[in-house]
RNA sequence: CGGGGCGUGGCGCAGUCCGGUAGCGCGUCCGCUUUGGGAGCGGAAGGUCCCGGGUUCAAAUCCCGGCGCCCCGACCA
């Protein structure tokens, strides 16, 4: 019996167990078109929770939102070489409308780089408008081969940010800006650590002058792209003749950037802390923070309790926390299954030996029940919350770093880690793309970044750990989603 | 696109090898009893067996041809 209703175990089929996960917290489900998921209100909950905390952070850097068009016509995406050759094997496009083929065909938009610097092109003409800094909350399509609930679908929700200056350092400064800000988000709110640092060439964005990027340790120990920050450069700025007059009265192309994250970072969220027994979700992402769940044998005790949860419910939520009695007539029980299965960080059971003690049974989806009084109850949810938003963020941080190997000795031991253990390796690396070809062939790890200062080792590695030649950088590696 | 699996009440599956008029669990609805870790009993509703063709007295089952989805690779936020 309560086997046909256990999940799949992480142990015996991550990728099973992760689809489980996700079904059973009725987060998404597939939908009738190939590659596309419909988001639950569960997981879009989720969703908003991450959309309202990072446009807080947007706006608080001095961003406005914007909308531009779904279609971009076809030729946009041609007007810059590079990124013309990155997305078009991957777009969705538009031949026909109202019954009669069209001139130019319209893609759906994979990013929205093209669209938008044809209009900064319009808006732009004097360093006095400059900078320009804008993002838009989205959904776009990339035709993806093979496709994953939430990790990689392929109509996704996103943010993509795209801003103008007036100088390469100003631009390479907003680029890090928002670096920090998506490490900051990705930690302070998912739990989730990342390293952060500029991706190599082969994995720089398709128009790009420099990619950074955020990068998460799995539980299974595969490597996820959390979020991206680009510095483009002029490239854009030239493809679409993007220009302002400097305060001195030349005329110069701007410098831009953009940067996203999309709700892959749901998918992130639940690989990065969920259990065999589900859900496993931050309390400051979570939908409810709380869940108040009354149990009763009598007509009268259920008046009782169901009156008492009721007004813990306006007690906490006025003091902020988001909470909601979950008055189904079903057995407690199989409540607590379900709200575990979905993630609720707490649970309160409520029955009439807590209301004749006046106190009430705290139940942590981390694990641990215990009688707390009721007075003084939401001061006491705050301070669980902040232990446990840290915990697991403590708990994240010690797998990945146990998971982390830095400076092997040998190529072969680099070769035995990722093969036995998996996770992020350090080393050094000569800087050559084909070497870089050759170790992603041989062993299917890449290098996800090149860690930024405070990342990287102690001692610099001096030698590239598959040629042995002089190492130029430190770079670290790890199989990848 | 290569490899694997699967399409049967809302969901999960059995039945397919060896053709004989569709079954189980969960869920749903009604009633009674229950409710501090996945309730029990009784009753009820609900199916173009993915689609098209063929063989046959007879096809979920056999044959041919399609379509779709999931998983594993190559490509990618």
């Amino acid at each position: 019996m309560a086997d046909s209703k256990a999940l799949t175990t992480r142990a015996a089929d991550f990728s099973a167990w992760y689809n489980d996960v996700i079904m059973r917290a009725e987060l998404a489900d597939y939908s009738p078109v190939r590659g596309c998921m419909v988001i639950r209100p569960n997981g879009y909950a989720i969703w908003e929770q991450m959309q309202s905390a990072l446009d807080r952070m947007f706006k608080d850097t001095g961003h406005q939102n914007a909308y531009f068009p779904l279609f971009i016509p076809q030729s946009f995406l041609a007007k810059e070489a590079q990124h013309v050759e990155g997305f078009a094997p991957e777009t969705a496009v538009v031949t026909h409308g109202g019954g009669k083929e069209l001139e130019e065909p319209l893609v759906v938009r994979p990013t929205s780089e093209t669209i938008i610097y044809a209009m900064y092109a319009k808006w732009i003409q004097s360093w006095r408008d400059l900078p320009v800094l804008i993002n838009q909350w989205a959904n776009v399509v990339r035709w993806e081969l093979r496709t994953r609930l939430f990790l990689r679908t392929t109509e996704f929700l996103w943010q993509e940010g795209h801003t103008a200056h007036a100088t390469e350092a100003e631009a390479e400064a907003e680029t890090l800006l928002i670096l920090g800000l998506y490490r900051q988000f990705m930690e302070e709110w998912m739990a989730m650590p990342v390293i952060t640092g500029p991706k190599t060439d082969s994995e720089r964005f398709a128009g790009a002058l420099r990619t950074y990027s955020c990068e998460a340790l799995m539980q299974d120990k595969k490597a996820l792209q959390a979020g991206t920050s680009h510095n483009l450069g002029q490239n854009f700025a030239k493809a679409f003749d993007v220009q302002f007059q400097t305060r001195e009265g030349g005329l110069e192309y701007v410098w831009s950037t953009s940067w996203g994250v999309s709700t892959r970072l749901v998918g992130a969220l639940i690989m990065t802390h969920s259990d065999d027994k589900g859900l496993v979700c931050p309390p400051r992402l979570a939908q409810w923070q709380v869940v108040i769940v009354p149990i009763w044998k009598t007509d009268e005790d259920r008046e009782l309790t169901y009156a008492a949860a009721n007004n813990m419910v306006k007690e906490l939520r006025a003091a902020g926390i988001r909470t909601t009695a979950d008055l189904r007539d079903m057995k407690p029980g199989a409540k607590y299954y379900e709200w575990e299965a979905r993630g609720a960080p707490f649970r309160l059971e409520l029955g009439p030996r807590d209301l004749a003690n006046q106190s009430v049974m705290l139940a942590r989806r981390l694990g641990g029940k215990e009688a707390v009084p009721m007075a003084g109850l939401a001061a006491r949810v705050h301070e669980e919350m902040a232990t446990m938003q840290r915990a697991l963020l403590d708990a994240a941080k010690a797998r990945r770093d146990a998971a982390t190997l830095r400076n092997p000795k040998s190529r072969q031991e680099f070769i035995d880690f990722l093969e036995a253990n998996g996770g992020f390796v350090y080393a050094g690396f000569c800087g050559d793309p084909a070497v870089e070809a050759e170790i992603k062939a041989a062993t299917k790890a890449t290098i996800r970044c090149l860690p930024s200062e405070e990342f990287r080792s102690p001692e610099a590695p001096t030698t590239c750990i598959w040629t042995g030649r002089p190492a130029t950088v430190e770079a670290v590696w790890a199989r990848a989603y």
